[in-house]
DNA sequence: ACAAAATAATAGTATTACTGTTATTTTTGC
DNA sequence: GCAAAAATAACAGTAATACTATTATTTTGT
């Protein structure tokens, strides 16, 4: 695995940076420590100012790569997602059973990041951690209609549609593929959220997975 | 029921607001013009100092109701899960058939709120969008676990419990009962949010609700 | 070695999110 | 109806945020 995905490169949609922090080690030293400082301090806390003491740089060179907390917030979510996406496409693609290609496919939706694969500068346990927490807000805005109209939310709407289309393929008759889809890649989310934060509103805990549950509940709807 | 409501008032842990804004009209000015505002202007552009100079009052004085904007917001979304949770005792407790009553549950909980009912200062429709777009914000956050345990999200505990126990009426061995009612409140106001912004993201569109949707989950779930 | 690009340093601005103090108005209790 | 208390308004002030702009220094590519 840490060698297959050594070369691989998210691409992430070039209006959400100003320069592409993928292309020096500056830049990947903000991406590295803001994934840090927002999994300790929240997003809420967190600034580019805070950032540059952090990284010994001045916060006027964060801003030569980010026009703000939000864009990098975006910059975070969408890399997290493409990320995501290849490890759905990777791990399915040979199987040939439609139910089989689901079950796999919400395993690794709803599982929990538990270990940093091959990203040098990038720690996917806490991003997987960062998603839970803040994804949200990055989408919750006055502004998501320009955004989403510029493509700053395509590869998480992409990650929907091959859900969406493996539910498809298991039941072509079953009337509500994409709202499921979305159900599953949100709620698992906010799953892994209420098992921290809020055990009495889930079932889930440490025998139970959020995994299981949401199993359950895709395969109940749709015909065998 | 414009009259029944009349006199209800919603609860809210005191702890949340350093004044009752019920008990005076300056108060209950904060409470009717923030939704107002922050209907219009998102979360994150409102400030105490606008809404002083909305209603004409000074940035001091709505302090000495709430400590901080994001107290308000909790105060916002109890009284809504407030008045949910009213409407759904109200409307389900004479029914005695399970199903019936999950039916009804349901379509409580997944509806949006089309108009006002009763509370002169309070606009449920215009709550209820602030509750799609903002509501997550409110637990969001770093403080979410001393918070929880002071009790600010009481309320909406109670809801997803209610729901919970009506669930498992209809389905004693159902293994994910609470997890389940979770996911249809939270899992509703997300699909509102995906109607609006993301239609793609969703079957649910002028003709097919949420609430058609929800059914059709919940009661692939469950034996009959 | 030189030019161009990147980064750092510094300064400055408007706004936010408050706190504190005092003045004025409103309410209430007798 | 009046005095005291409570509520509200007005004003001042602070540290931090979220930037923008300018200039200086360092790094890099040829």
């Amino acid at each position: 695995m840490k060698y297959l995905f050594q070369d691989l490169r998210v691409k992430i949609n070039d209006k959400i940076y100003i320069k592409d922090p993928e292309t020096s080690t500056l830049g990947k030293k903000i991406i590295e420590h803001s994934i840090l400082m927002i999994y300790e301090m929240g997003f809420e806390s967190f600034t580019f100012k805070k950032l540059g003491k952090k990284i010994g740089s001045n916060e006027s060179s964060i801003y030569r790569y980010f026009e703000n907390k939000h864009k990098l917030l975006l910059y975070l979510t969408s890399w997290y997602w493409g990320w995501l996406e290849y490890q759905l496409v990777f791990s399915t693609n040979s199987i040939s059973i439609p139910s089989e290609k689901l079950k796999k496919s919400i395993e690794i939706i709803t599982r929990s990041v538990e270990k940093d694969t091959s990203f040098a500068h990038i720690n996917e346990v806490l991003l997987n951690k960062i998603i839970i927490n803040e994804y949200s807000k990055s989408y919750l805005t006055k502004e998501v209609d320009k955004e989403n109209k510029e493509g700053y939310f395509s590869i998480y709407k992409r990650l929907v549609t091959r859900l969406q289309d493996i539910i498809k393929e298991v039941d072509p008759t079953y009337p509500y593929p994409s709202s499921l889809s979305s159900t599953v890649i949100e709620g698992g989310l906010h799953h892994h959220f209420l098992k921290e934060h809020f055990p009495s509103l889930t079932n889930c805990n440490e025998k139970i997975t959020p995994t299981k549950y949401f199993m359950d509940l895709v395969f109940n709807s749709l015909k065998k």
